[in-house]
DNA sequence: TTGAAAGCGATACCAA
DNA sequence: TTGGTATCGCTTTCAA
């Protein structure tokens, strides 16, 4: 009816009916059914659904801080799922999240299970995968190298003399960034005449507690540890604590690195070396792109925001480097 | 028609047919379309419209895992909504909300613009309160008491002996807990013959760097300041840091309090006096109070989960106490 | 400028 | 055990 034309200002109306129509919506304190709109099939709906691995990790509470700032100031919504790092629980989500008819998706990681794969191809909607930069995505892509990240800070605890460097982090059924990430480390460190003495892959969240105990792991099989790298800065400062705890002086004693430079770094009394990387910014891109193709804009498919080293003070270059 | 009962498991169709059926569920890759479904009317959705404040307070981080983790186990999918403190974002996430037809809502906070009260109580769907714990609430609510929370730390500190205390928080435009465990805070100060010397409200999030300029702050306007209570444990350990920096040994020189119990507290080699709060559960009881309620299960409608000082040892029992 | 009719996909109901 | 018919709220199309 006209009240249609009216609500959605479509024009083809004359005031006077437009006031009639608006009082009696006052009136019955009416609400759209946006379901309806949706499934009489002209538009789309304004759902995006973001799956993040866990919010535990501050690293995926800021991209997902990113991601909704950005769409709900657009007028989308997010469907959450956190999908633990697995790829059956992505993959049932993924079948729930497109039965209520997307606008798009924004996933985190480029692994998927084959099913879910085909369920994504078939889905004919944007999507965009996040975090691990991908320049062959299913459809677009945002994110920076993680081998690469993992690449630089290993050659540069190389190039500040250290040779027994250790590792700490968590790890998930899935080969996921972070172990990308430590792959490249690792590579950089032999390359560089090194030795990672121990690769520690705790199942637990990447959080403080866990790079505590995982350091204390550590140091108890490979006590001549010289340098330890942290899958992120709040790992990483577990790890100091720990260290302190036990009298090991940083840098002195043993070097520490950290990845992500997460809000806690700026604060402490030594600089962490950490590797910087855009959270905020990951998440907001990945909602542009998201918006713009639905807008009909032209995209760029594949963007890589980038990581930055900082050199911090928590690792020392060694007299004989 | 009949592929319908069979896709539902309805029964009513012989073994031949449902095979057949499936047959060309697998041969079209075929997913149902919920919208029509729900639009249908005789069930309702799964969306769970969750509104939280924002995600740079990890607290808040913490209880949105809570709620998802557990809503996705049940079959639901949380539409996040961060309103950013404002009454006007949730009043304008509201409306959109519930114009998908979710099947209930969770909202951080017991204050609503005028406008979102009627649509609310007019939505006819479950609604939960979290975080301020409210006995009468709009259905039903679950969190704890902040008023009480900073009154018995402000009775702690002041039978700590502290006299001069100063508090650094964030504020909004809205009244919120935060506000309201501050009110209890300087209650209890008062009331012990304390002073509260300064009440810090920045614009800014709740975490580490606001907490380590706020002490700067508070420290440059009220030197002789005793003990500072912060917002959150991320805050009181940017002022922790801060102090630091500037040689005041804790808790010889000052004292410092959190609040919340985060992560971060158990690696810190001085506990840190602060006041334990079940983020985690209290996310999750939301999510199954909810979820009862769609069951058609008894459900209490106001739950209290509590909270439990920690003595810690970042503040002292001052030898006149 | 207004309104009547058809249809989106799934399901409840009833008839075959 | 199967399938035709009406329905949900909204939009598109076409006619008045």
């Amino acid at each position: 009816m006209t009240a249609s034309r009216v609500l959605r200002e479509e024009g083809g109306y004359s005031e006077d009916t437009r006031l009639k129509v608006m009082e009696q919506v006052d009136r019955l304190g009416y609400l759209p059914n946006r379901l309806a709109t949706v499934f009489a099939g002209d538009t789309s709906s304004t759902f995006i659904g973001v799956s993040i691995p866990d919010l535990g990790n501050e690293v995926f509470a800021q991209v997902l801080e990113g991601i909704d700032r950005k769409l709900g100031r657009l007028g989308y919504q997010s469907v959450l799922g956190l999908t633990q790092h697995t790829l059956e629980e992505e993959e049932s989500w993924i079948r729930t999240v497109l039965s209520w008819q997307p606008a798009g998706l924004i996933l985190t990681g480029r692994n998927h299970s084959k099913k879910a794969m085909d369920m994504l191809r078939n889905a004919g909607i944007p999507i965009v995968e996040i975090w691990d930069f991908n320049s062959s995505p299913l459809d677009m892509s945002v994110g920076i190298n993680h081998f690469d990240s993992g690449f630089d800070m290993g050659r540069y605890l190389i190039n500040c003399g250290y040779r027994k460097i250790g590792y700490v982090g968590t790890s998930h059924n899935t080969a996921n960034a972070a172990t990308t990430r430590m792959a490249g480390f690792v590579e950089a460190v032999e390359n560089g005449g090194g030795e990672v003495v121990k690769q520690l892959c705790l199942h637990d969240t990447a959080t403080y507690y866990p790079g505590f105990y995982g350091t204390e792991q550590l140091l108890a099989s490979s006590g001549d540890t010289e340098c330890i790298f942290y899958q992120n800065d709040a790992m990483a400062f577990g790890g100091s604590q720990y260290c302190q705890s036990k009298g090991l002086r940083i840098p002195e004693h043993i070097g520490i690195a950290g990845w992500g430079d997460l809000p806690i770094a700026p604060v402490l009394t030594s600089r962490m070396t950490s590797m910087h990387v855009p959270h905020l910014k990951l998440g907001q891109t990945a909602a542009e792109m998201m918006i713009a193709r639905l807008s009909n804009e032209p995209v760029e498919n594949c963007k890589d925001v980038g990581f930055r080293l900082i050199p911090g003070s928590t690792v020392r270059r060694l007299p004989e480097a």
